[in-house]
DNA sequence: CGTAAAAACTAACGGCTGCTAGTCAACCAG
DNA sequence: CTGGTTGACTAGCAGCCGTTAGTTTTTACG
């Protein structure tokens, strides 16, 4: 019971890190910025975690992770190359709507890792996109997609679905759904008629 | 003569500004990191300089005038709505690979500007958005382009351009007319066969 | 060569940074 | 009720920040 509450703390500091950090950048935002939006002093929050490096550190990783597992996932299902690549688009897209602030943290602060944690993330963005780009060369091979440049198709795929947590909101008359079928269109059918 | 001189040296500064805010971000950077990088102490750049807000505004408005500008002309045109839409992609691929580091900074470090200048930009790039999409809006009424949501359509573009200037370097296999034909082919026809 | 302007330097300021130390109240198990 | 753990507080340290002042060196021109 006393480790949920502390947990619940520690949480709300983390969602409140990630929100201070997409809005004003790591550097940007001080300790005494996240205790003011926690309703703490800056100095309390070290009762609920190591620094203010670690709480980068989770974010990023927790991001990762998440990305991670779920490629191992949809590599392990019988879909089509296209399917597997719509699910991975699905899987950024939605992460971007349910999680926006820590996602885009992990795609916009990561370089402010310590030193060894940054090689550590580098690694594990590297692995992600090589099982990405590896799902891309194999439906060229089996004459699925278009043959373009494997690093071109995966760069602009990964790039495309990242304004969606800067400009998404309910109520700006599309709904998530829409979106998707939108981007989704726009990337494997393209814009021209 | 002694004017060219003096403008070298501001030049210089802005240059290697725009490195270090990419690499380390605004707030990541200080008159003192930029100050070793062009070979000064960081008091003697205030003799070319007024601020370093300055600076951050110098880089950001010299990349929204060139858009605009460029915007301007190829709206002035004959071409197909295709063909225009095409120029802006070529447009923003050229500038991410001859200007990379100054387009990092105004798609990245833009909201660190002070309070008027900020809003001086962000209208700036919304002029730029809205006549962006007006062309797209104009393709689609005119046939020549799928009937997807406009604003999708644009930040899809828009977005799918920016990894460039984190990959791209020559001798990477890949050659710029390459490249851009592959984004091109990729934007324009999708991913799928 | 002399002189004035341009551009570099050193030193330092007030303010903010992440973080620690020490204190004290609230709470909960025995 | 008591003892101890948890989590909040205030105060403050050492260090970096952007910037200014004042001084000295370098440069360009008549």
């Amino acid at each position: 019971m006393a480790k949920k509450v502390k947990n619940n703390k520690r949480q709300l500091i983390l969602d409140e890190a990630a929100k201070l950090f997409k809005a004003k950048g790591f550097g940007g935002t001080s300790m005494r910025d996240l205790g003011a939006q926690v309703g703490m002093e800056a100095a309390s929050m070290y009762n609920h975690i190591n620094s203010k490096d670690e709480i980068l550190e989770i974010i990023c990783f927790h991001v990762s992770d998440t990305y991670i597992s779920q490629l191992a996932q949809i590599e392990q299902t019988q879909a089509s190359y296209v399917d597997k690549i719509k699910a991975l688009i699905h899987l950024h897209i939605r992460l971007m709507i349910e999680d926006g602030a820590a996602v885009s943290v992990a795609n916009n602060d990561w370089k402010y890792l310590t030193a060894d944690k940054l090689e550590a993330f580098k690694q594990a963005r590297k692995n992600y996109e090589k099982g990405f780009a590896a799902l891309i060369e194999q439906g060229i091979a089996a004459g699925e997609l278009q043959p373009v440049n494997t690093s071109v198709a995966l760069f602009t795929i990964l790039s495309a679905v990242r304004w969606v947590e800067l400009w998404y909101r309910p109520g700006r008359g599309i709904t998530a759904e829409e979106l998707e079928e939108n981007i989704m269109t726009l990337l494997l059918n393209g814009l021209a008629k």
